[in-house]
DNA sequence: TGACTATTGTAGACGCTGGAAACATTAGCA
DNA sequence: TGCTAATGTTTCCAGCGTCTACAATAGTCA
């Protein structure tokens, strides 16, 4: 049920678009992303994909909010192992969120860039990731209640968190730790210091090794 | 000496170019930026430009490097006015990268972003930007030297103060707060808070305000 | 079964873009 | 003054997003 090729109708059009609109992300970078890239890749006229979206800017939405899925999926799989202990489930889904941005750079800057889409598309942009800090916020929040993580204000330490989280992923996904890494240095030492630094800097304790 | 228009020579239609680039950077944001919009705005045929940017990155590289000088400028003059103290020198120019970014969101975005440059562009791109944070990473050595800062690894110290500042002015920048801010809450304060947050994780004491 | 209709894909056009090539104008210098 | 290099224009090409008209298929109801 695999090999249905020329038919007219391709059957999961939409989501054969969504996963070579990933593709092109990630091998020919933001700026290679184009409609009738993506419709090449998928087999299709270049018309094609204006079937299940209306313009470009609702193609990207798209992989935004699968992208956000996934994310989310991640992380709360994370938190969830991590045990009963809200601290452990804190760190967990932190940790998740960096090794999802680490490891799918692609999903992760259309994410949280936005700088693909047309200031049309910005409004549906901010609403879907909107999302993400509010129930980052009420995480911290609850950590704050528990005890684990120091007071003040839970929407000032929210963003002081994310900011740093943010930035330190921007910044290894742009590449532009090359210029630090020494002899005495890798990539991977540098990362895990930061975390260590980030984490630390919040209270959360020294269980952070691996 | 302002209104020699009609001229077949511009003058300094390089200066005027790169202008203009940061007109429409401004205006239109980065995905209406193009060269022949900025030739039209120049006054120019569409490809006067190529007698002086080989090619669309190499514009928007030159805005970058601008944009670098100016903000170098300005951080080191707040350094200046900062007085002998150190820490206090460290915490101006640290104020002056901020309030850089947050009175010029276009130029920030394009000097940090690099989405609107091809992969050809980046490897200039990197080579560019890569001088603040060396430049930081001797400030910071700096600080703990003169016992202002904690103690730590000056390169894992400056990644994550780079890391912190530069999350959090993208997030302002792209607008991601409007849903944080409440009654009780303006955008301002939540600012000025995650800066001394910010700064007070690092070990720089509350003279913060401001 | 067979015809009607909505869904999904194609073909072709338009105006925009970045850029190459050939040409025109000007400035600087001998 | 005249030569040459620098600077700007015109014309052209391919690729892009998107619109419109058309073709093929799938689903539905007689």
């Amino acid at each position: 049920m695999k090999s249905a090729k020329q038919k007219y109708h391709h059957g999961d059009l939409r989501a054969a678009l969504l996963e070579a609109a990933l593709a092109v992300l990630n091998e020919l970078g933001p700026q290679g992303l184009s409609i009738r890239e993506v419709a090449r890749r998928a087999g299709v006229s270049h018309t094609a994909p204006y079937r299940h979206f209306a313009d470009k800017d609702e193609l990207i939405l798209a992989v935004v909010e699968q992208g956000f899925e996934l994310m989310q999926q991640t992380m709360t799989a994370e938190q969830d192992a991590a045990g009963p202990d809200p601290l452990a489930q804190f760190a967990a889904s932190g940790f998740a969120y960096v090794n999802f941005a680490l490891s799918h750079p692609a999903y992760y800057r259309v994410m949280f860039s936005g700088d693909l889409l047309s200031s049309k598309g910005h409004v549906a942009f901010q609403h879907t990731s909107s999302r993400a800090i509010r129930e980052m916020v009420t995480d911290i929040k609850l950590g704050q209640e528990q005890g684990v993580l120091r007071p003040g204000d839970p929407v000032v330490q929210a963003l002081t968190i994310w900011s740093t989280i943010h930035g330190f992923v921007s910044i290894v996904n742009d590449n532009r730790l090359s210029h630090l890494v020494g002899e005495d240095f890798s990539l991977d030492d540098i990362r895990v210091q930061v975390l260590v630094m980030i984490f630390d800097g919040l209270g959360v304790p020294e269980r952070l090794e691996k």
